[in-house]
DNA sequence: TTGAAAGCGCTAACAC
DNA sequence: GTGTTAGCGCTTTCAA
């Protein structure tokens, strides 16, 4: 009985053909109410409700020339610093009415360009990245489409993209300060791939210093809890004893921590250790875990921010220095 | 001297002109290359390439009426769990041309029901749910748009639409006849909020037997790593003397082991411990952690063919039971 | 194999 | 305050 049973969904013309008023009123109940009368303004939103029409996005966009979609490159969703930056971001986006759509990278250069294609394809209006070394196909890319991309847990003045986030070589230094002012001479460090990670990078060179009465042996693995037991593992098949072991993350931290308990070596009576990033978990493990304290849930908020500045002005905004901090809990000790 | 310095970027007509041909044909390259011969696809695309074309998702969405996005609704991603899922229902996905979109629903209805209309607003072609609990705006929605939906980490044959998962009371029960049969009488349960997670409650259903000689206490926390240690906690100031913890979530035993170790309790000497979910750290804890493996890859697996399935043939799939297995591990111990 | 032209659903001038 | 209308960038008939 009611016209033809086309089961399509409504569309605006639909909506002001029943409400008896042109698109452009319809058009205007959407995006600008006020500009409506009240009482038109009621049977237009009515008309709505009954037909459950839904906006195109696409359509919308095409005009508008705006998606409100913005696009994250993370390397992984594995690690808590991510997920919760992730969270903390897409929190304060949507605020702004902006949608995240989520890209992993595993930390591979080419991986990153294909997925940045990807997210330009699906008209993300900006981008959000890890660190500053990506390659020269993605910095074409971002030149040629001139989208505006910011850099996070990464700080670099400098950059030619704005960064949000902190200063890692500030924060490897923090921790080991804090170790050597503990009298620890012999550290072990423990930390992920070099090879295009950036952070990693700027983390390892916070430990170089020229006039040093103390040893430092690297170990790299993977970021994940096993790649903390393996380094550890390693670690204690050395002939170095040593006092203190530093992690680049927290979930290395928590690997060799089960690494030395399978060893019965206590922490920190015999090894003390300190992670970086301050995850949840670090204040419950035992023995509880120093560690730096890495503010991505203020990064999300900061680079939100910097992207709806960047959207609403088109002028890119300053890059963005968060504190790193120091968290004292009990996996190290005094040497005496 | 180049035309006018309009920094826009190049869209059909603009290669169109430059090649020499129609706007058709350009779109013909673009889709159905093998429907235009040789010379001209090949000039074409020399001139795509020269003007760094890349086709507008949203113009092509407008008129296929595709936006090749689905979205995938998570309760978080803090847990491994669902990052892991994510990781592999994504990488599928990807092989079909989808991307995916995520968004995070803290297991509450009504975030769930807001962000799923996000994502119809975005243009989602399927939408990726946990469990078979939704609100009844969800209901709605989801019959208004004819949306295909698929629910994960659930299975249930019944269900009015497709589910993709395990059994999750087979899971639990798997776990607890584990216990009982190496003699564990008082067994405390750990699990996460009953509310609104149909997961948990399912879990918990498995645990009912009438006729049973053992006695079972529940203790519901956040499923985290604090919220592992805070039950473990409230079991140890009990006056019953357990000798099992049963966690439903391996992130959940991770912090009883922590708790247990705070308060010098042997694992599994003076308490057995066992998991849920089998994530990766669980293999390299200290005891490694005796859990039940849910296969999430191959549900992510199952989920991106079950959607591929349905928007290709326009017919729902059907259910995929995966099955879930125990791996005993040294956190366990027989009772004598 | 190619081109012309008609939309897709919406926004944004511009006119009333 | 409201309507008319010209596109946005593309796909898709239909002819040639």
């Amino acid at each position: 009985m009611e016209s033809r049973p086309k089961k399509k969904r409504a569309n605006l013309r639909d909506v002001a053909k029943a409400a008896g008023v042109s698109v452009a009123t319809v058009s205007r109940v959407l995006n600008s109410p006020k500009a409506v009368s009240e009482e038109t303004r009621l049977r237009v939103q009515e008309v709505i409700g009954m037909l459950h029409f839904v906006p195109s996005a696409a359509a919308r966009a095409i005009n508008s020339g705006r998606t409100r979609v913005v696009g994250a490159l993370v390397p992984t969703l594995d690690n808590a610093i991510f997920s919760r930056f992730l969270a903390a971001l897409e929190k304060h986006l949507a605020k702004h009415g902006l949608s995240l759509v989520v890209a992993t990278t595993s930390d591979d250069p080419e991986i990153e360009t294909e997925k940045a294609k990807g997210l330009v394809d699906i008209g993300a209006e900006a981008l959000i990245v890890s660190g500053i070394a990506h390659s020269p196909d993605f910095d074409r890319l971002i030149e040629q489409t001139r989208l505006p991309v910011i850099a996070t847990s990464y700080f670099e003045k400098s950059y030619h993209l704005p960064t949000v986030g902190y200063d890692n070589a500030g924060a490897s230094r923090l921790a080991l300060n804090f170790l050597l002012a503990a009298g620890h001479k012999n550290i072990a460090v423990v930390h992920g791939p070099v090879k295009s990670n950036d952070r990693t990078q700027a983390r390892l060179s916070g430990l170089k210093n020229p006039v040093s009465s103390h040893t430092l042996q690297m170990f790299e693995t993977d970021i994940s809890v096993e790649g903390g037991c393996a380094a550890t593992l390693r670690i204690l098949e050395r002939d170095t004893v040593f006092t203190a072991i530093l992690c680049f993350s927290d979930v290395l931290a928590m690997g060799a921590l089960f690494e030395l308990q399978r060893h019965q070596i206590r922490v920190p009576d015999e090894m003390s250790l300190v992670g970086i990033d301050d995850l949840p978990f670090s204040s419950c493990t035992f023995p509880e875990i120093t560690t730096i304290h890495l503010p991505v849930a203020r990064m999300g908020e900061a680079t939100a921010q910097a992207v709806v500045h960047w959207l609403d002005t088109q002028v890119a905004p300053k890059s963005v220095l968060l504190e790193a901090e120091l968290i004292v809990r009990n996996s190290t000790r005094e040497l005496n």
